[in-house]
DNA sequence: GGGAGCAAAAAGTCAGACTTATATGTCACA
DNA sequence: TGTGACATATAAGTCTGACTTTTTGCTCCC
């Protein structure tokens, strides 16, 4: 994913941060630099650079005399796409994608009010085109190119907002969106009800109907919090 | 503001961060470690912790042979503290306000709608608390009192919601308040309507509401984004 | 028992030498 | 004239070792 290997220090990354983000070392854990230097075989210095970007994300604190100590969970930079990417491939993925969901189902409404508001000629033909590639790959276990249109779909809503915040969710949607598809069951075809409702969004949207663009696009979310068992009655 | 000067490379990063976030280097703008080391006079190591922490931001990108790029701003990693507080602090902060209100107005009603659902009677004792504290403060240009409650309200309403992201969100409205209080117009008392809606929120979270609970934060953040004209018919 | 001061431990800083990747320019050949 | 292989220069990347600074926690004396 993005960039793998850019340097040693992103090679001790890829090992130390999956770790922490695991859980495997308890908040307040304490680790010291040479021995980590050490333990993966580099250079001082590059453990210094990997520890500096541990730290920039609030996953630990490095003090002196004391060492490198592992942070609590409420501190870390849980928006970091790096973390998301470090949490969604360890133990702590379901927990990750229910956050991730609840924030969607916050966002991603909202956003498409906007968009209805503020979209250009071409992205509405952009979303349209998406809705339809979804219609086309609705049926026929064609899972791979549906999931393709509807990552597109959600990104053009969240750019059209016209929000650069909303707009890079794209990327959380998107792992969010595939995890669906390819981790949990997802067999058989996607629900006609939520095609259907794709399609509406995008039409409400040409329309310049915010009001209908949101509510339909928040049925979408309902639904994907249901999936998750989230919002149980 | 958080923790200043904490090593060198911090020292380093609270110049060239705001420089930066402001866009004093366009995107595509080549940096070379060599000449910023000497530029900040510090030492190559020094340097190079630093340009990993912008990297990590997603701020800027080192490839060999070419040097350290400035990254467009929609590479950015826009939900860091750190750069949030940079944009904040620069040319930029009217346009970052704007991000952070339109979402807030996206989360903080779903927020206190989980809230109303999963709040402890401790915290439903405390958001109680922090209204009154808002209505004891609301007249007589005790801004800072009131604000102070302000900000413990909204922070509440978004840990309570059980959901970490929205958590995480609590400095970010603090900032947004704050700002509104202190740089902005704000010499008057605040609007009744807004103190009576954070009343009845509490109220509606106490009687496990959600729907009124979501449906009255939503009117106090429309009325957060009218302040800013956003959302002008 | 408590405060002053000392010593050790770990991060922080620096300088210099070396390695590696790569953009770019050169030149021969088609 | 265009194109491909090759050489070269450049800037980041890496390593090492020496030194500094801060801070903890212990000891010792009052």
């Amino acid at each position: 994913m993005s960039t793998p290997g850019r340097g040693l220090h992103g090679r001790v990354l890829d090992t130390l941060g999956p770790a922490i983000t695991a859980g495997e070392y308890p908040a307040g854990s304490v680790l010291r630099t040479d021995e980590l230097a050490q333990r993966f075989e580099v250079s001082r210095s590059v453990m210094r650079e990997a520890v500096r970007v541990l730290e920039s994300m609030h996953l630990v604190e490095s003090r002196r005399r004391v060492g490198v100590t592992v942070l609590p969970e409420c501190e870390w930079n849980v928006y970091d796409p790096q973390v998301i990417r470090w949490r969604l491939a360890g133990s702590e993925r379901p927990r990750q994608l229910r956050s991730l969901t609840v924030l969607r189902s916050a966002v991603e409404p909202v956003a498409a009010g906007l968009a209805a508001r503020l979209a250009t000629p071409e992205q509405c033909a952009e979303l349209t085109e998406c809705a339809l590639g979804m219609v086309a790959n609705s049926r026929g276990h064609q899972l791979e190119q549906y999931l393709f249109h509807d990552v597109a779909f959600h990104r053009v809503i969240l750019t059209a907002s016209g929000n650069e915040m909303f707009a890079r969710l794209g990327g959380v949607v998107a792992e969010v969106l595939a995890g669906r598809t390819h981790h949990d069951v997802m067999f058989e075809d996607p629900d006609p009800a939520a095609v259907t409702l794709h399609v509406k969004v995008a039409e409400a949207v040409r329309a310049r109907d915010a009001e209908r663009a949101e509510r339909l696009t928040r049925e979408i979310t309902v639904g994907a919090l249901h999936e998750l068992d989230i919002l149980a009655p």
